[in-house]
DNA sequence: ATGTAC
C-alpha cells in the first residue's frame, strides 16, 4: 500500500487542515490511523495534524499525533490526561534481576495518607496534591503503563548523554503512567454534556487539565520513590519527564498531543517494548511536526489481535523472560499477551523515521532489566502451569 | 486507559 508521507497533503474531506505523517514507507502505518488523522483534520478550527511514526488507531482519535486547532477538543487528548514517561537515575551498585522482581512493591495499591503516613515516598510531594485527588495515588495503572529498571546500553551521543548525567552501564528507572481516575473523570464530565464537541469553557477545562498534568507528574515521582525505596536506593529527581497526552496553548492555538511528546528542544524517552530497548533522544521538532515527536514504538496489533495471535505464538515463560534477558513482572496473563513485544512496531524504525525527518537525535539506548506491569503473587520465576500453555484454552475467547 | 458494569 502506498502512503503519502512527510509531505503535507490537504484533507480530501473538508477544511484546510494539513495532514502530515512523519514516517518513511518502510514503516507500517495502519490505514485506519491515517483515516482518523483526516477525520480530525476535518474538524472545525483544525489547522494541522502531524502523525508521528508510532501512529496507530485510537478510540475516535489517532494515537501518535499532534493536532493544532483554534478550537479545544478534550477528546483529542483522551482520558489519560497527563500521561507521560519519566526517567530517574538509580544509584545502585549492582542488581540481580530476580531479586529486583521480587522486591517491587504492589503498585496497584494506592498510597494512603493515613495508613501509609510513614511511607518515605511522601517526601517527593512538595505542596498540595493536585485537585486534592488521593484515589489511585502512587499506582501505575494498566494498559501500556509500566515501571522499568533499565541500563544505559549504547551511548550514541556521548556529550549529550553526559549532560544528562549518564554514562554506559548506568541504571535508570523508567516510569510510564498518568493521571489514573482523575483524567478519566475530567474527560467524562465533558463528554457527558458535549460528546466529542469542543470545550464549552476552555479555561475551565484547562484548569482541570493542568491539575491532571501535575498529578500525573507527581504520580510518576511517587512511583519512582516507592520502587527506589523498596530496592534500597535513594529517591531521585527525574532527568526526563515528558507528558504525551496534553493540550497546550501555543501561538494562540490549541496544540493537542495524543501519544506525542513535546519535541521542541526537550529530552524525551521514547519507549520501546517490554522486550526491546528504549531510546533517550534530544528532540528538535519544528512547526511542521507541531513541535512533537513519537512517544513509543506504537502498537502494531490491536489488543484483541495481540491476545489471539500471542496465545498461538508465545508461551507465558518467554514473555516473562524476554529476548534481551529481562524479566517482566505481570500477574495478568491477558495483559502479558496484549503487551507482547511482537504487538508493537520496531522501535529502531520509529527512531530512524524521526532522525530522517530531522525531529530528534538519539543520545542513548536503554535495555530493560526488570519491567513491572502488575503484581505477580505467584512469583516471577515460577514455571508456567498447564493453563498458561497456549494449547490449553479455557472456555471460549471473545475474539 | 479507565472505573464500572456485565
Amino acid at each position: 500500500m502506498s502512503q503519502q508521507m512527510s509531505r503535507p497533503e490537504s484533507a480530501p474531506t473538508a477544511g484546510s487542515a494539513t495532514v502530515t505523517v512523519f514516517a518513511s514507507d518502510r514503516s507500517w502505518i495502519e490505514s485506519n490511523a491515517v483515516d482518523q488523522c483526516h477525520q480530525v483534520a476535518a474538524l472545525d478550527g483544525m489547522v494541522s495534524v502531524a502523525g508521528m511514526p508510532d501512529l496507530h488507531p485510537g478510540k475516535g482519535a489517532p494515537i501518535g499525533a499532534a493536532m493544532t486547532s483554534t478550537v479545544l477538543y478534550p477528546f483529542l487528548v483522551g482520558s489519560d490526561i497527563g500521561c507521560g514517561i519519566a526517567v530517574f537515575p538509580v544509584e545502585l551498585k549492582r542488581v540481580v534481576p530476580e531479586q529486583v522482581a521480587r522486591r517491587f512493591p504492589d503498585l496497584d495499591i494506592a498510597l494512603d495518607p493515613d495508613r501509609d503516613a510513614d511511607d518515605p515516598a511522601w517526601a517527593v510531594v512538595d505542596g498540595e496534591i493536585p485537585a486534592g485527588h488521593l484515589d489511585g495515588l502512587g499506582t501505575v495503572g494498566r494498559g501500556n503503563h509500566f515501571v522499568e529498571l533499565a541500563r544505559i546500553q549504547t551511548v550514541l551521543d556521548p556529550a549529550h548523554t553526559a549532560r544528562l548525567g549518564l554514562a554506559a552501564d548506568d541504571l535508570v528507572l523508567i516510569v510510564h503512567s498518568g493521571s489514573r481516575g482523575l483524567g478519566e473523570r475530567i474527560l467524562r464530565a465533558h463528554t457527558e454534556r458535549h460528546g466529542a464537541g469542543p470545550a464549552a469553557d476552555p479555561a475551565g477545562y484547562l484548569a482541570l487539565h493542568d491539575a491532571a498534568v501535575r498529578w500525573g507528574s507527581l504520580n510518576r515521582r511517587l512511583l519512582a520513590a516507592r520502587v527506589l525505596h523498596a530496592l534500597g536506593a535513594r529517591p531521585t529527581e527525574p532527568i526526563v519527564d515528558q507528558c504525551h497526552n496534553l493540550v497546550e496553548v501555543r501561538d494562540g492555538a490549541y496544540l493537542h498531543r495524543k501519544g506525542a511528546a513535546p519535541g521542541d528542544g526537550r529530552d524525551v524517552l521514547i519507549a520501546g517494548t517490554r522486550g526491546t530497548c528504549s531510546y533517550l533522544v534530544a528532540a528538535h521538532a519544528g512547526p511542521q511536526a507541531n513541535f512533537s515527536v513519537a512517544h513509543g514504538a506504537g502498537r502494531k496489533m490491536s489488543r484483541a489481535d495481540a491476545l489471539r495471535r500471542g496465545r498461538a505464538k508465545h508461551t507465558v515463560e518467554e514473555l516473562r523472560r524476554t529476548p534481551v534477558g529481562s524479566l517482566v513482572v505481570c500477574g495478568d496473563r491477558q495483559l502479558l499477551f496484549e503487551e507482547a513485544p511482537t504487538a508493537y512496531k520496531r522501535i529502531e524504525q520509529v527512531i530512524a523515521d524521526l532522525v530522517e525527518h530531522g525531529l530528534a537525535t538519539p543520545a542513548a539506548t536503554t535495555v530493560p532489566l526488570v519491567t513491572y506491569k502488575t503484581i505477580d503473587r505467584g512469583g516471577n520465576a515460577r514455571t508456567a502451569s498447564r493453563r498458561d500453555r497456549p494449547d490449553h484454552r479455557r472456555g471460549r475467547g471473545r475474539s
